[in-house]
DNA sequence: AGCTGTGAACGCATTCACAGCC
DNA sequence: GGCTGTGAATGCGTTCACAGCT
């Protein structure tokens, strides 16, 4: 049993603990942190076509984002920029990893190989981003044994000594729903702190957790209502037949 | 390029309760847009366990957020509940599906079959959500013929004669990240236009057409951050690599 | 001159708190 | 009494526009 993860005690009010030498925290809008990730991959893949300085125009249309946008977020990190210059892709990439946290590799654990496991533990852009898949969990006996990208999956109940031996903090939840919550309780006994869940259910985390879902029903159907009202806004006149053909 | 707008699957026209003077559209934004989707999962859970009744307050956790936004969420959509009693599960259900539009089978392919084309070829929620995979496709040879969830993969050349034949506006993008900018466009010119992309790469795409973009390492570095902020006060994973502090 | 960094203005989203109705 | 629906207040995020540096 590991209880060596703790967090530290009391709320996260405003008023922040203020030890000495730690410097001030900048505490970045949670909006400019879903884009930091966005930025990075803009640089990296910059970096890997020779580019060495790139404007704040040019790197925001690499993110698909406004350059206003682009360096209100920067300005949160610190000044890496040159004025009349812009900014040096290495440099800046390397500034935006350390604070995302990227500069090493987090190990992660997969729960449930089923067909989108099996996807997530096949993609082989983890490692470049700054993860390492260290463990598969599975319910299922038939399962386990199996090997799915160069690791043997492993028994759920293995979860507590998987995640103490290799200081796991990020677990992926890709279950089924009815799953989902009992996994992930399991997780945060386990010590995993931060979730990332692809189980179209709503999962309860105590204070101190994170979690992010994935799911894609509801970005499809974000994008039908949109898709909606495109319809409803040029529609075209005179169609008698509009029957979605059926084959298959 | 198809220049015709295509309307909703089942082309049954669009039936509001329409009170004489109330405007055509709605204008809802697009934060709630965001949520009716959980909102509708959360009713058929509802619906599901046999609960014909509900409050603001109850649906509202069962969706993971507060109720006072729940219900400044379904005003937008008309006046659904009762004052005093709470909500109709089914006859609210029913309401979010139409705004959604998902009160019939949106029309999807998914290019690129490798292992996450598999698992969302596989995904079985999408028709219990309004949406039928009607053609998978991939521009290798050897993935062809190949027989996925019951569809044989179609090459990639096939794409206009499939989404003109089964008026596919949506369109899924599952292939590497090279790839998927010339995917996309060729899936704009078949005539989708929305699409949801899985590859790690921003898509540029004409006015008028949608993207929503999925990506998981985006996501866990997004928790990375969190957790990294979470370590200040407790031993960072990957035991005792030198701290990541700021430096002035 | 050119481009970054940033206060200020603006607009959108969330929360509050209570009026309105059952 | 209880719960919905909603203006008002608050908070957050984006955009503007320009000061400040190279």
């Amino acid at each position: 049993m590991s209880a060596t993860r703790r967090r530290a005690p009391g709320g996260r009010d405003e008023s922040r603990p203020h030890e000495p030498g730690t410097p001030a925290t900048p505490v970045i809008p949670e909006a400019t942190v879903a884009r930091l990730p966005v930025y990075l991959r803009a640089l990296t893949a910059l970096a890997d076509a020779g580019t060495t300085t790139c404007s704040s125009e040019e790197l925001a249309t690499a993110a698909g984002v406004n350059s206003a946008k682009l360096r209100k977020d920067l300005s949160y990190l610190g000044s890496y920029g040159t004025r009349g210059v812009g900014y040096d892709v290495e440099y800046l990439r390397y500034q935006i990893a350390r604070e995302i946290g990227v500069t090493q590799d987090w190990p992660v654990v997969i729960v449930g190989i089923g067909n989108l496991g099996h996807a997530l533990a096949n993609f082989s852009g983890f490692r470049s981003r700054g993860f390492r898949i260290v463990a598969l969990l599975d319910a299922a006996p038939e399962r386990q044994q199996e090997e799915v990208a160069g690791l043997r999956v492993r028994g759920f109940d293995e979860v507590d000594a998987l995640v103490a031996e290799h200081q796991v903090a990020i677990g992926v939840i890709a279950t089924p729903a009815a799953a989902a919550q009992a996994v992930c309780d399991r997780l945060v006994t386990a010590g995993v702190t931060s979730i990332l869940n692809f189980a179209p259910t709503v999962l309860a985390v105590p204070e101190g957790v994170d979690v992010r879902k994935v799911d894609l029903s509801i970005e499809l159907q974000i994008l039908a209502y949109h898709e909606q009202r495109k319809a409803h806004a040029a529609p075209i006149p005179g169609e008698g037949l509009d029957r979605v053909e059926e084959s298959a």
